[in-house]
DNA sequence: GTGAAAGCGCTAACAG
DNA sequence: CTGTTAGCGCTTTCAC
């Protein structure tokens, strides 16, 4: 039996004012007696009063709450745009309502039908189903947010920057003599497979490599698909020094588990690029040479985009948030040494 | 302009029944026609009801939402708590408030009254500060988890059963020819610390080893604080294999630097045993053996032992979670070996 | 079995 | 500058 929590009725009692003063001075609201206030406050204080945001909610129609939908807390870029969107939320002094959708379109509906139910304010999801579609009708602001935000198109999302991602990953690539590095890519059904092929052979162009000469494997999303498509690429007949661009990290460390599999050694033998900037990836051996998304940032610029689509000014558009270069020792610096034949 | 959510009475009307009865058809309550019943089901889905669970919570006093207050989101062990607790929860169709303490005493004081204005039914929380002794006039039903929430007797935690997973990691070293590891353990300041050493020499002595000769290094529980340790003793004089219990798994894959480092091998010349499960382990080389501690489960039982505590049936004691090992590649197999000296 | 009415704690007119 | 009043949407007596 826990005894009841003070309400606004007994912060007016105890200062000797009205409910509705009482709650003027609680806001903070100009109009009123600097004396007033102080007795209010210090009522207030007095009987520890604590504001019953239920009831603000109600009345307002503010609950002071955001949903957050993502696929897997657990995933270390998730828990990064997690991180992000909770430090945001927290400086507004608002709350997070989290929820794990598991790439299940079934478990995303009932998600956000709780966060309907909640009446959380508004709702930033990586979308798994393609039924968000009548967003509008949904009855609540949203900003999406990931790769798959992009099938929709006129509804705030924010995601990297793919392509200067790989542009920046490019570079670094032939600043250390790599003219045109092998790609293990995802598989083919995937939107982001394309977006990172069509990037890649939108710079290659660019420097006047033919995109069609590159070689490309593909596999899961996963460390054994990596392995496996960096053997495959072993089995292939080559000359020389080989350089790798996995789409992903796990693929990437999958890669170079291939290459120590058969004896061979990276980065002597084998230069590795990462792509996600997992933390994993600090603590293989050799470290893995990464771009990094900007998962915390993602996450905290969905909320910014989330406040501003609530208060209604929205933009309505994608924002593309920039990818950094993590160098750490999977790649070979052939810089010095005579060139490859492409490129 | 977002237009008017249907409230019940729009159900009501819809269905040509009263306020009151449309509530009740909606709980589910037995008596009523289920005629009625039907009509006001039928109405509902038809207008798209969606029940205010702000106004449910605040007539019933019951919001459908739990607190949970971790030091970092993005560090995998609290992700995986979160992860077990969030998926509890939401079987039981109640939501998280997520929070980042970032163990700042400060933040954590202001989520948990955050916590307490959002009218939450009950709060998980990884304690840091000390000021939370007076629980009991917080004004909500708590459970404490992780290691810290040893400090605080009668009130309801979980964590892991470090006793069992020293043995667990003590008896896997002996089956493998270790008999008196090396401990890199934390700052002398930590709580975890001492539990972890008397753990070892509780065990140690059982199976005759005296615990005085057990080597013990310490340092920061971190990448750098475990590669330090792992040098000092590689300065000591020597003779043989070493083999060391690191008291957390990034230690440990510090430790694993250190030797390759040192231009020796793991597990050639040191074999080490990890403690956490972290999944960056895998990737090490060789991969992590290591004993991981059960995060998703902790958080699962903490919500459940926080349902206990709500529904006014609390146990008021700590429940230890058994850990597992994880067998990878950083340890030798003396067993078949002439056996060192000491055991 | 169903309806009428009260009230959870708060804010927002509207008076004064 | 401050008080009075009317709900926000729902559940829950208490009548009928």
């Amino acid at each position: 039996m826990r005894k009841r929590r003070p309400t606004i009725i007994d912060v007016a009692e105890r200062a000797g004012v009205s409910k509705s003063t009482a709650a003027r001075a609680l806001a903070g609201a100009e109009s009123i007696l600097d004396e007033t206030r102080e007795r209010v406050l210090a009522a207030a204080k007095a009987v520890g009063y604590e504001r019953n945001h239920l009831a603000v909610g109600m009345r307002s129609g503010r609950s002071g709450m955001l949903g957050l939908v993502i696929p897997d807390i657990t995933n270390p870029f998730w828990a990064d745009v997690a991180r992000g969107a909770l430090d945001r939320a927290a400086e507004a002094d608002v709350s997070l309502l989290v929820f794990s959708s598991d790439w299940d379109p079934a478990k995303e509906e009932s998600h956000l039908r709780a966060l309907r139910r909640a009446r959380v304010d508004g709702a930033i999801v990586n979308p798994v189903s393609d039924a968000l579609d009548d967003l509008d009708k949904f009855g609540l602001p949203f900003v999406l947010i990931g790769s798959s935000a992009e099938r929709f198109a006129d509804v705030s999302s924010v995601g990297s920057d793919i392509t200067q991602a790989v542009e920046l990953g490019l570079d670094h690539l032939v600043s250390k003599g790599h003219h045109a590095p092998t790609l293990i890519v995802g598989p083919k059904s995937r939107l982001a497979r394309t977006r990172f092929l069509n990037a890649v052979q939108r710079h290659s162009i660019k420097r006047d490599v033919d995109p069609a000469q590159l070689i490309v494997e593909d596999g899961e999303y996963t460390l054994e698909g990596g392995r496996l498509a960096m053997l495959r690429l072993l089995d292939r007949p080559r000359l020389g020094h080989i350089c790798v661009f996995a789409a992903n990290d796990m693929m990437a460390i999958g890669a170079m588990m291939a290459v120590r599999e058969r004896g061979l050694r990276c980065p002597e033998d084998v230069s590795i690029l990462g792509f996600d900037g997992i933390p994993s990836g600090a603590f293989t051996f050799p470290g893995l040479t990464t771009i990094a998304k900007p998962g915390r940032d993602i996450g905290a610029r969905a909320v910014e985009s989330l406040f501003d689509e609530i208060e209604g000014r929205p933009e309505h558009g994608r924002v593309y948030m920039p990818c950094r270069l993590i160098d750490r020792a999977s790649l070979a610096d052939l810089s010095r040494e005579p060139r490859k034949l492409a490129g």
